[in-house]
DNA sequence: CATATCTTTTGGAATGATTATAAGTATCAA
DNA sequence: TTGATACTTATAATCATTCCAAAAGATATG
């Protein structure tokens, strides 16, 4: 798969995005923004975004991804999902929505909202709000 | 805390809970069988079981603690949690159910599977069928 | 536009939970 | 009791992730 280069127009939308959100616009930054968000909705792993990073072209350390990723988690441009304790997950879908995971192949497949009825929640316990609610339904063959 | 010695009856017990799961019967599975069954349903973490076996007197290496758990997980004598990508919660309580969890303080709450309305679930993609179903509710204060 | 200041990036070392290894020890079935 | 097998253990190894200190880059100010 050969990475087409931003256009001037697309690295400005890029850029005025990172900054609407606080982050300094980088090339780092851009280019990884632009592997996440070019493409519709899509889940990541450090590994996963460092390997098309690289094939890109793009010469960035780990560190850079890893610190990249949680980042834009923290300003709200990604989601991390917690199925796997052994590899974090990071969702460019920002809508709530729940995921189906299939362990065998660290595969997150988005399930709308709408998809489940959860209506019902329990109280939380006094003294504490509710900061997320997450519904991972584990698939195997 | 002091620990109170195993009773011959509650030695039989816990041997016969291992035997019918296919463990052998060994003076550590005893020891950690008694502390994570003694006390009704609990959450622990590798770290925090070797902690009390340690503070009971009991001397086992780190390794059978992560063997153990392991085991017994894999036995259905216990049931592991995701809710940490950083360390691996077990649970004693085998009945579906879901999961507060208090991240600042690593804290674990079962909510009782009535208690949450979840009738409606998506159809699983072709190929795969569903292994589990796990809510998680995200506390803060 | 030049400079000072604050942010990012980076490679490499450090961390921390967990697993692998290999040798010794205990359990169990016969 | 014995032999086969399973467990335990200390230690080393792994692996994802974070920390660190230095160099490079971005922004603000004069």
């Amino acid at each position: 798969m050969v990475k087409t280069p931003l256009t001037d127009t697309r690295r400005e939308e890029l850029a005025a995005r990172l900054k609407a959100h606080g982050l300094r616009t980088t090339l780092p930054r851009l280019m990884l923004a632009d592997l996440l968000f070019a493409q519709g909705n899509r889940h990541v792993t450090a590994e996963k975004l460092y390997a098309e990073a690289r094939a890109a072209g793009l010469k960035v350390s780990q560190a850079t991804i890893y610190n990249t990723l949680n980042q834009f988690s923290q300003a709200g441009l990604l989601r991390e999902v917690q199925v796997d304790q052994a590899r974090s997950y990071f969702d460019t879908n920002l809508d709530d929505h729940h995921h189906f995971y299939v362990e065998e192949e660290g595969q997150l497949i988005d399930i709308p909202q709408e998809a489940i009825a959860l209506e019902r929640l329990p109280d939380s316990p006094k003294g504490f709000s509710i900061a997320g609610v997450d519904v991972v339904i584990r698939l195997t063959k």
